[in-house]
DNA sequence: ACCTGAACACCGTTCAAGT
DNA sequence: ACCTGAACACCGTTCAAGT
């Protein structure tokens, strides 16, 4: 086995977490199994990651960066594109693996969670938000601020829940599929 | 202290564990603890529910049927009348306490449950569904049954959303609201 | 029939010790 | 600077033993 830069652990560790966490949820996860999968031992995790609650901050912060990245490029794009791209990356997250949105997951284990953890829930509902709103202006032009904030809240809360249902059905995806096309029906994703 | 039978001790542990599991998970929901809080001791538990798995399993159940008897004297009520009903059941968990629908719960953690517990996930949200239809049937005469399945399923994943979401934010109800107004707004919950 | 102390292999975490 | 063995108090679970 090569040896491994010390900046290696910690990137195998939070992706091997990053899958652990929205596969089976925080609580589920163990240093114990994390470390054996990437082939250290368990206080070496301590070492990067001082507590569970560290881990979880930083997995938080990467999944923001993440959508950050994923949804940036489609900012200027047309409304169409533009959300069909949105729901597309729920999607992709339960395609096979049937994993869940980590800010999701996160929000049921809200109790267990530090601060930090709990903020980047909100960082990362923001962040769509944020985003939703300049979209759906293009379509919206004349709708208040206010109206395309809570229209965008709306679409977040409606996804999420989409996502964890499906998730519960074992990751049924045509499901999924039937959901969004009512909410597009009824005007929810329009 | 009083001496108790066991039904009792059934009885108290699966109060005590429904507020456990709807506030912080059922992950993070322990034997001892549980057994500790009713005044027994951890194998005491065993012997009710042998595996956490089949105590899961029980709380499910049970809250399947806290919803057909929370639901059930609304089904024959004016549209309008059942639907508030029905929000405010959603509602009413984490008001305060920021508790999380059970299934919701279940559905982030579903790679924990047992297959008992699963189906009473989707027990839980088929019976949600047939109600639904039939309260939507009597607002919307003409729509066809698929429809009205795909529209009250999309409600429930909606409704799910957005309790999670307020869970993430701490419990916020006044966000809660503005999601619930919006899904009136563009003719989902309508 | 119902309850418990003691034990098992797990867990997060700490810490002294190694390189 | 980075990693680990050994130990701590936890966990679900089992089981022989008590009433």
């Amino acid at each position: 086995m090569a040896k491994v830069s010390s900046f290696d652990v910690r990137e195998a560790a939070l992706q091997a977490a990053m899958v652990s966490a929205q596969t089976h949820g925080y609580n589920a996860l163990s240093f114990r199994d994390l470390a054996a999968e990437i082939g250290v031992k368990s206080p070496t995790l301590h070492y990067h990651f001082p507590t569970k609650a560290d881990l979880a901050e930083a997995l938080m912060e990467r999944y923001c960066d993440e959508l950050a990245r994923n949804l940036e490029p489609y900012t200027d794009k047309p409304f169409e594109e533009a959300i069909e791209r949105y729901i597309q990356l729920f999607k992709v997250g339960f395609d096979g693996s049937n994993k869940m949105c980590l800010a999701g997951m996160m929000s049921a284990e809200v109790t267990a969670l530090p601060d930090g953890a709990i903020n980047g829930i909100a960082r990362f509902a923001n962040y769509q938000t944020d985003w939703l709103k300049r979209v759906l202006a293009k379509k919206h032009t004349r709708m208040s601020k206010e109206r395309l904030e809570n229209r965008a809240r709306a679409i977040v809360s409606a996804l999420e829940g989409a996502m964890l249902m499906s998730r519960g059905h074992g990751g049924d995806e045509a499901a999924f599929d039937r959901v969004i096309d009512t909410y597009k029906a009824t005007g929810l994703l329009s």
